[in-house]
DNA sequence: AAGGATCGTGCAATCGAATGCACTTGCTGT
DNA sequence: ACAGCAAGTGCATTCGATTGCACGATCCTT
């Protein structure tokens, strides 16, 4: 456990100043050294087993080549293919990456956040759902590179990379009317989340497009994005007369009450009633019936948050971008013509 | 994006010297400076909005607060829980948690451990699979505190922690005979792998246990821990003429593939044909018929890894221990007492 | 009242690497 | 033969916080 080998000592053994030592192991300034000298200090440097110490190295550079991630729960199977996204953009520029849950708890993610502010990180990746206040996500990113994923505030003063809600709805609604369907029903998700707004929002659109009027009756919104409020939100539609030939949930979760629910009410998915979920998490394809719903690339959400990071490290002045990630339809057994 | 304060800026505005600064900021060197300083530099210090550079205190103080953890792959739902876990007991500490995956290349974990042991991070969780050679752990483990999660290496001489394969299955085996099983046929999982091994035993000793001779046709083993390989697996099993009444499988991929073989072979589960899983994944309750398996505590793995990662590090000299976490059976729909 | 203990604070030396500047070579050109 | 130049290397400072040691002041003890 004793501490290795520090440049002194390389450059002592290779019988040269610590400054030649230094910049014969930096490629980018080995060039102007002699051959031998960076050969001979190279391989020294191997022999003895030396690390370079990055943390005196952050120091005095200023920077530690470290990006902070948070995400509300990393056991949401949304957030894994993201972080590997952002791993493996982060890599190949010799970053890593400090990853930790904020639990949709405010008082938690701000307390990360300030350990991160501590710990001198580059920038950081948010996709933690809270620290509502706009102005203090500004202040943060005001002094450290920040780009939010999978979430965005108001006025796009800070870089975000979302899925295309709004999008993914509209379509979803299409493939549904395209099947004949014309009482289509919305479980919203929670109206506290961006996410449920954005996609209530879309529903609303959409159906007030495609008809006249939009019966109330047809739309519920959840509390959770859980299981359990899938069924009660069904129910709820199932009994509240409005008659709905096919329910568009707001996302994955949702959608599996409704078939728990469904199945329960004596019918049949979707021979009596099409289901569309949203996200296709893992299993999706499983369900029974398998699920349609709309699939949004999670794992390149979170390279592309990665690569503005980087791009906002490198240029801290850039204007902030709201990048969109487009969704894609998955058509499979729980949409099916009206009435068939 | 221009530096903050620093220490000594907040030393100038509140008239002292640096290091009084320095322990004012301290809770456990405070005590010893009188109140009326220490409360004077907290509030400067505040109203400066100084942070604490945790860099600077790195370098000087040898100790990076900073863990590395590896994975073969954070999609794996394995793994987010055991991360949780490792991060709810490092954060009460101070620590802050980094991650990367492996992708099962020892060459990529290789570069992972290199750039953490540059960036001196006081220790690692590794729960990536290879790095096949035990002498390099060891070396690697007499650098740097290492604790194993998930799988160990023969000899014990780094700490380890991991869930009870042998327990797990044999419990497995005893619930399948109280069921009146007596031909029991097992689906090992990759026997390059420790608990594809691990597993494969138990079982065997279960079966030898429980009768004199056995059918060897009743063991396949899996090339991969994956859905088609239970399929083929599974199909094998009941082409091969050991009549199995009952399908151990190595994990609960294997299981959820050898549902889908039994359905194919118009035979059903668990009336015909019992199956079990391994691990309790998410969603093993939603199979039809929902899963019987065994459930490791993987939040609680993590949080053990951490726990005893951060003992080595006060004492780097402690001797390996060798830490199993109790499985626990979780009966669902897919076993039944034989012959329905 | 003098010596000693205690308390609060300042001084200055680390920790390890990066780098602007200055210096020594050796070479070219005139 | 010497100015001029370039290539290669060394020197010394810097990044910001921590802490052993020392010093002065205050208080207690006998």
């Amino acid at each position: 456990m004793s501490r290795g080998p520090k440049l002194s000592d390389v450059a002592a053994a290779a019988k040269v100043h610590q400054s030649t030592a230094s910049r014969a192991l930096d490629p980018n300034l080995s060039r102007r050294l002699s051959p031998e000298v960076v050969e001979r200090v190279r391989r020294i440097a191997d022999e003895l087993g030396y690390s370079r110490n990055a943390i005196a190295a952050s120091l005095r550079m200023q920077r530690s080549r470290m990006v902070g991630v948070i995400v509300p729960d990393l056991t949401n199977t949304m957030f894994p293919p993201m972080f590997r996204g952002i791993e493996d953009r982060l890599s190949t520029e010799g970053y890593s990456a400090i990853l930790a849950n904020s639990d949709f708890r405010p008082a938690k993610e701000r307390s990360i956040i300030d350990t991160y502010l501590d710990r001198r990180l580059d920038g950081m990746i948010l996709a933690s759902a809270h620290l509502e206040d706009a102005e203090q996500l500004e202040a943060l990113a005001r002094k450290v590179p920040v780009v939010l994923m999978n979430r965005e505030i108001a006025d796009a003063s800070v870089t975000a990379v979302i899925g295309d809600d709004a999008g993914g709805i509209s379509e979803m609604f299409a493939h549904l009317a395209g099947l004949g369907h014309e009482r289509i029903a919305h479980i919203a998700g929670p109206q506290d989340t961006s996410t449920g707004v954005a996609r209530r929002d879309a529903f609303l659109a959409a159906a007030r497009k495609a008809a006249r009027g939009f019966d109330g009756r047809l739309l519920v919104a959840a509390e959770t994005y859980s299981e359990r409020e899938g069924y009660r939100c069904a129910r709820h539609l199932l009994e509240a007369g409005g008659g709905p030939t096919a329910i568009l949930a707001a996302n994955d979760w949702l959608a599996i009450g409704c078939l728990t629910a469904i199945e329960e009410a004596g019918l049949n998915c979707p021979q009596d009633i099409s289901v569309t979920g949203f996200n296709d998490m893992p299993f999706a394809d499983r369900m029974r019936p398998p699920l349609t719903t709309i699939r949004i690339p999670h794992y390149r959400m979170g390279f592309e948050a990665a690569d503005h990071l980087l791009a906002l490290i490198a240029a801290p002045e850039t204007t902030p971008t709201r990048v969109v990630m487009p969704p894609a339809l998955i058509v499979r057994g729980s949409t099916a013509q009206r009435g068939g």
